[in-house]
DNA sequence: TCTCTTTTTGCAAACGCTTGCAAACTAGTT
DNA sequence: AACTAGTTTGCAAGCGTTTGCAAAAAGAGA
């Protein structure tokens, strides 16, 4: 590792003070013309490179953000991810990646090194609600954060409209006949997947709809169809699952059951990630924003970084998606 | 933004001096036990977190690496951020996601960026073969480089061996007694497709391949087999696609023209991504070890921060999986 | 009790940058 | 020529740590 180059050196070179230096570079008013010319020049020929570690010790601020989600291999926070670097990028911050696994513990060692790291700010997707104590801490912390998939709670948060999403699916399988369906989905109390399915529930008609609960996983909604598909105390026309994770599970356990979808059974996601389109058939789907809720989060969290900016709380649309695997319901029974 | 509490906080408050603080608290050696513990109490009680930039300004170490790649959506590289993050956070360092899209003067840019954080590492899957002046370039910025899927050149790298997955698709086509097939990739001279492609063409038959080279996605994939589908100069038994998201498309392109995978014509993919086996029919297709890539770069890296360390040149294995998307040749000619 | 080691602590100088304040200029008025 | 009002610069004090070195304290051996 050879000698940093240094706005010492450069000031030497230039024969000016550091100060006048760090002013020209910086671009701030009050440096002649002149001066700061000779200061760039100097400063390209010697190669120099601002150290952001030594600039950020005494502003205060980093230019870095934190991410902090269960799995960037979740499709959808491999969407977040990009829409939140590509905002960061605008903003000329930089973003680091956290994968939490899921782990309470994990994500509070996450947002605890972020907070070593002094980032200007938390964009987390908690595994968990919040319970009081972590709140507490995250309060203390007093770093800029905004929760992914939340829509209360004390902090800033920004969650696609999930009760919309669910009443849309209800919606649209009315339209197309469907009286007898199941919605298979993640586990109970999953913050999301909870408002998804309880309004879905509420806009069906009473009884017309079995709700499974499993893992939320590939596997998960295989294995949920399987047991549903086998075990059938009531015939079902169509399937909503909580995501389209979920979603693709439940195909394949449909496909190996040598059931045609949507022939014999529709099926209907949520997320919209991309793979639905490539799917056989297309997965008809509800669309929620993943790249601009990471946008917009950061957005929210550069906002909440100004001197006392108010929490804020944002809702995006989601929207349906209408491919192939979801048709009128045929009266079999 | 309440003031942040600072080793001299605890200094004062413990009646000792803040060098005694910074020896505590990193558990240095030559502090009484007894001290030590009092010391500790107060940070504690006060609720102290290290202030990691400053403690980088002083030691010249961010404990932070960057990942340079052209898009993390690409499932190839999520699955290699998430095993880079692994291995750095085991390693105590954070890392920070860049998406370069492909874009040189943005990759340099964030080199730029990452350099000017002073980061101990930089991970990088270069857009191209990096010309002269870049390569001085990043020489003179003197930060530890690993690159992503290359295998030559004065820095180190990590790569997939694509040669024996080229050759391994061939052998594995031919024992199927495949005799006239296609190979649909990327752009010609790309690093990694164009290894695959080689060792796969030399390894077959003289005459026995068409290569076709198209735009590197899903829809690139989709229209080069609508061509090589369309106009059928010869009768074609199989394909093998540069990757799988090429596969994907292809798989599409065949399934449109009313054809059945693997019946009709078989399909090799190559890399191996989780989508592969949700398709329909699951892609045959050679692994690439792409978690383990990411891990190995960032170890890699770790070890040329230290001094003197040499370049290293990692190639790892690749591996065949079979799953139903290749049949044996039916002679329909 | 008095040296002689060996621990344990404190002092002070970095690390590379920003920034408030005052000094030194420059130009504009009178 | 003197005075005022800018404008351009330099001085020096930080930002919160770490760390080499020396001072102080504590044991040990006599």
């Amino acid at each position: 590792m050879q000698k940093e180059i240094t706005i010492k050196d450069i000031a030497r070179e230039a024969g000016v003070d550091v100060s006048t230096v760090s002013r020209s570079l910086s671009g701030a008013y009050g440096i002649k013309a002149d001066t700061r010319n000779r200061v760039l020049a100097v400063a390209q020929r010697l190669n120099y490179r601002v150290n952001r570690v030594a600039r950020g010790l005494v502003t205060g601020r980093s230019h870095t953000l934190g991410l902090i989600i269960s799995d960037i291999r979740n499709p959808f926070f491999t969407e977040v991810a990009r829409g939140a670097e590509d905002a960061a990028r605008a903003a000329g911050c930089d973003l680091v990646l956290c994968n939490s696994d899921q782990d309470a513990t994990r994500q509070m060692e996450y947002v605890a090194a972020l907070a070593g790291k002094r980032v200007d700010g938390i964009l987390m997707n908690s595994v968990a609600v919040l319970d009081k104590e972590q709140k507490e801490r995250l309060e203390a912390i007093g770093i800029p954060i905004v929760l992914l998939n939340r829509t209360r709670g004390p902090f800033s948060t920004v969650c696609a409209d999930n009760k919309a999403g669910g009443t849309l699916a209800a919606e649209y399988l009315l339209k197309l006949g469907h009286r007898k369906v199941a919605h298979l989905t993640g586990p109970a109390r999953h913050g999301n997947l909870t408002d998804r399915e309880k309004a879905f529930v509420k806009a069906m008609p009473p009884d017309s709809v079995t709700v499974l609960h499993g893992e939320n996983s590939f596997a998960g909604g295989r294995e949920m169809a399987q047991t549903v598909l086998a075990g059938q105390p009531r015939r079902i026309t169509a399937i909503f699952a909580g995501n389209d994770t979920i979603a693709f599970g439940v195909l394949r356990a449909i496909l190996d059951a040598n059931l045609k979808v949507p022939d014999d059974i529709s099926l209907l996601g949520f997320d919209n990630v991309e793979l639905g389109s490539i799917v056989q058939p297309p997965l008809t789907t509800i669309h929620q924003p993943s790249y601009e809720l990471g946008q917009r989060a950061v957005e929210t969290l550069l906002r909440l970084g100004k001197k006392d900016a108010p929490a804020e709380n944002h809702v995006l649309p989601v929207q349906l998606i209408e491919r192939q695997s979801c048709a009128p319901a045929t009266q079999k029974i």
